[in-house]
DNA sequence: CGCGTTTACGTCGTTCGTAACGATA
DNA sequence: TATCGTTACGAACGACGTAAACGCG
């Protein structure tokens, strides 16, 4: 058994069980991957797979617990290659990022111009998706690190650190009644407008939808987007009132748009930064997350380096003492 | 990087550093194993150990981190290997086992006798020896199952299987004062009379003690061995009053020694089997699983083969079901 | 000078790529 | 006939073992 043979092997299965394509993945010859998967099939005296006439067909039993196998050999390889890199150039390497619009857009921009300063030869990869899409790419490709808000079901291998809490902001045009409400904004207000928000806040994973049937309201959603900038568009083309996280109602905004801090309306939402359970974390990797939740302090980033599950991470932080942040302010606000 | 180097790299940590000794243990040339440690030095870019002269000194910090994936890596390499033999030749293979001398003594050879008719093929190996030794074994051999009782603490990387409870049993001469009372056995009775029991029964780990000491007592403990056959010679010489397991007071023993049940003056002990977290278990380890725990159903035994911690296994039994085993009887009788 | 490691070198087995062949739809 | 996998073969590479040199106590 050789680490090429079992690198080869998760090639041919990430291709889709075709070898030629496999081959130019590894930028070998089709024949050397097929015959090494021969050879390993031969000394383990198993098939791996199920053969149609010469085609590969499916993984069989076996193999299935053979490749699980495997690719625990090659992320820890990965691991090994990591860690020497880390000692080697500590400056230098590739930081991969999955995350969500309103992160990239909002609250990435400034942590990514610091770090880039701090790492000029560190090659940035930003992925956005949505929390089900980022949570593939964690399982599938080599995304360093998750950003996202809540969803944590989706990210069981995952250890997640809560970075930051938020609450929502309403956006309406300049003018709007909303804006000269003689009492504090309730629910009740809301929803006798239109409204504009997130595709996902509905869904499964979201409070705000519960949030209106608990006072037994049933709002009216007019339109879904999966990005702020999207809402705020069409807010200010008078289609609804507008709910985005606090962070996207940003100072630019406010020229055409009045944003109502709608903090007490919904339950707070909390944002975290996650890396795979079993992964090498470089030096460079425990700056970003530092920029990303700078209420961590040394000590904690001690634990965290050394935590193997989540319950680590749970016992370190108070989620009622999380920094909350907001949007106009452009920085983290102290909790209320 | 290549397999061979860090199957290398092991060997030298687990030969003192001595590149000779790991290079004769892996039934290689010394040069051979100096070289390939060099190229997977050169390749990392670091050092793995400081170099005292020619010698190698100590394992650096980068070095350790390599290890520890290293084991990982070979652990699972040796996975796939033991899951296609399992596939490819059934019945066939060896069988480690380190338990205690009770077990060894008074339990296994029933089963063992069962295991070989079953798999005449299979190589047993047993080895005995303390708790202590056996949590030693299972982390640095090459052990498949461990067998003992009580002292979980001791083994965080396995998962442990209950098998049965036990109660203890006193033993003395034919014809003692201690069988011709006229009321059930007492601690208050016990502690009249010089004790010869276990070495661990006294320690740390053992509820014999501080059963004593609930009530007050203070046993004249004048004879500790290691196992039940020592314990029984000496009672039979009148040194003293023997405390053993029940399993241990078998009927043989009967001929020229009264047996008490000693059940309910002492709480019960728990014997379980268990085998690594990170270990693929072959079809006959499973078979001798289930040998040594019959009451475990088959929907409980995949449960088991499911299970990835002691939790899983935890939710799996209630204690209080457990079978109890007795001495004459030679079998598993039903709880009480 | 013994012990242990590294260097040097010749041998042998393995891997790799090209080219040809075989099978399948 | 286009696609995909296997077989065949020669060239390059890498691992291994022997022999010898080196450094340290």
């Amino acid at each position: 058994m050789k680490l090429q043979q079992l690198k080869y092997l998760l090639a041919i299965v990430d291709n889709g069980l075709n070898i030629t394509a496999a081959a130019e993945r590894m930028y070998t010859s089709q024949p050397g991957v097929s015959k090494q998967l021969k050879l390993l099939e031969e000394e383990l005296g198993l098939q791996l797979f199920t053969r149609k006439g010469k085609s590969l067909g499916d993984i069989t039993a076996a193999g299935h617990q053979v490749i699980d196998r495997a690719r625990i050999i090659m992320r820890e390889a990965e691991n090994i290659r990591t860690l020497a890199a880390d000692y080697f150039q500590e400056e230098e390497g590739s930081l991969s990022i999955a995350t969500t619009h309103t992160q990239a857009r909002y609250v990435l921009p400034d942590i990514v111009a610091e770090f880039r300063k701090r790492y000029p030869k560190v090659d940035l990869h930003l992925h956005q998706g949505t929390s089900e899409q980022i949570a593939d790419m964690m399982s599938a490709q080599d995304i360093d690190f998750a950003i996202a808000t809540g969803s944590a079901e989706l990210f069981s291998g995952l250890i997640l650190v809560p970075s930051y809490r938020w609450d929502r902001s309403i956006v309406v045009p300049k003018g709007h009644e909303l804006t000269r409400l003689d009492h504090k904004l309730t629910l009740h207000d809301l929803a006798r407008y239109p409204l504009v928000t997130y595709v996902f806040s509905f869904g499964g994973q979201s409070s705000l939808k519960r949030a209106f049937a608990n006072e037994g309201l049933e709002p009216d959603v007019v339109f879904t987007a999966r990005d702020a900038d999207v809402i705020k568009t069409y807010v200010r083309m008078g289609l609804g009132v507008g709910i985005v996280a606090s962070m996207a109602a940003d100072c630019s905004d406010r020229k055409d748009l009045e944003v109502i801090d709608a903090e007490g309306l919904f339950p707070r939402s909390t944002t975290w930064i996650g890396y795979r359970k079993d992964a090498v974390l470089r030096r460079f990797m425990f700056d970003f997350l530092k920029l990303f939740a700078p209420h961590i302090s040394a000590q904690q980033l001690d634990e965290i380096r050394r935590a193997t599950s989540q319950s680590d991470i749970d016992e370190l932080f108070d989620a009622s003492e999380l920094p909350v942040r907001g949007g106009c302010a452009d920085g983290v606000n102290a909790a209320t």
